[in-house]
DNA sequence: TGCCAGGATATTGGATCCAATCTATCACCC
DNA sequence: GGGTGATAGATTGGATCCAATATCCTGGCA
């Protein structure tokens, strides 16, 4: 058996349909890290990795450089890398980030959204009610955010927002295993699709800022109370 | 000769002092290419640079792959990596980005700040006055913010925000090479330093967004013309 | 004369091999 | 019996080698 089960068949559903070998490998541990298939610490032994997705040790250490530039993996010299721990601390480090990214995401795109995209934010509005899924909550949680954000004409910006989206999902997705439910936040998503629907770019930020501060005030309660007992 | 005359004196000078040859490659590249000394657009020979560095293409890799993950280089599959082009849509997009964090980062860290930290602060101001020199004056405007910033208490929030600043401050060290001149702010880091000691965070906050808006709209001005002629 | 095809060349991507270093275990000394 | 040091094993870091791919130049053809 290889590693991780769960990582081998992820690697066995990952169509390698990247440019290179490196990207293939990257894109997999990424979403298997963020979706929380490999557990915050797991040791990622190049060796085993290499063998899990059928390549050489190579690609496997390109992508867990980029892993831990983005903060995915954790590397000590001589020593390998292990998957990125998960902490209170670093919880409200994420929460902190995406209170000052998607406001100002948001007050840029603001001006030129669509009715289209407000329609489509609608639509994931109404598919989160139905989902119990944590991933496909998650994912739909992440589309819906990003697009209000969408317009903002700022790649830059999307970008560490979007990453920063992914952390706090893959935190969700950890305190969802532990407590076997998912905080819904339903009523602030309305609320937020309404202000940008009448425009209020205020209204929106602020809506935004809260909502992304709730998620993260009750993440780091969890976590609090989990590392202090 | 190296490829880059600049890259192979930074070389000669840095000292090896790191873990491991692939942070000491990533360490100078980046130190490079913040500075200036490798200009934008330039191609990132992995054969030249090993030459350079004096060590194989390997640690250049890994060096190219984490400095891609940070924007510092873009890379095309088969073709090599350059470094990262200026623009007057990425310069604003990083002020963008610096427009959001960093006030975050100041609202979050002033109640923590202590009276060495100002003094300190006040201390880099009066230094910035006198000085005359580019790389001298990125360095103690750096600083200066990240002093302020010290006491947030999240170190990805401000690895973020120093990150962004020095990607500005590379933005600003290529004004100053087509200008001969940098526009100088000392009167707006007095003010948001006044509103620091006087505890007043809506204050500070909105002076840090102004402050950086002001220089994020400067450098677009002056890219967007170099740019259209 | 301009365009397309094909091959030569340069450069990167990936695999294998060797060296450096960390960890764990075990013996030995206090 | 506990602690320290040496040694062996495991694992990563770095170098070299080979394969794949992109680019560029040249020659033929319309």
């Amino acid at each position: 058996m290889a590693v991780n089960d769960g990582l081998a068949r992820l690697v066995a559903r990952a169509q390698p349909r990247h440019r290179t070998t490196t990207e293939f490998v990257e894109a997999t541990l990424r979403e298997a890290i963020l979706s929380g298939v490999i557990a915050p610490g797991t040791p990622l032994r190049q060796e085993d990795l290499a063998e899990t997705f059928g390549v050489s040790r190579m690609p496997v250490r390109e992508a867990l450089r980029q892993l831990e530039a983005r903060a995915l993996a954790e590397f000590h010299p001589h020593r390998g890398a292990v998957v990125a721990e998960i902490s209170a601390a670093d919880g409200a480090d994420i929460g902190a980030i995406r209170m000052a990214l998607e406001p100002m995401a948001l007050r840029l795109s603001l001006p030129g959204l669509t009715a289209a995209d407000l329609d489509q934010a609608e639509e994931l509005i109404a598919e989160m009610d139905g989902e119990a899924d944590p991933g496909r909550m998650g994912e739909l949680n992440r589309r819906f955010h990003m697009t209000l954000y969408a317009r903002a004409g700022r790649p830059r910006l999307l970008a560490l927002a979007e990453q920063h989206l992914l952390a706090a999902d893959r935190y969700l997705r950890f305190q969802f295993a532990a407590l076997g439910y998912l905080p819904r936040s339903q009523d602030e998503h309305r609320a937020l699709l309404a202000a940008c629907r009448a425009g209020d770019a205020d209204a929106a930020c602020r809506l935004v800022e809260e909502h992304v501060g709730q998620a993260a005030e009750q993440l780091t309660a969890f976590l609090g109370a989990r590392e202090a007992g």
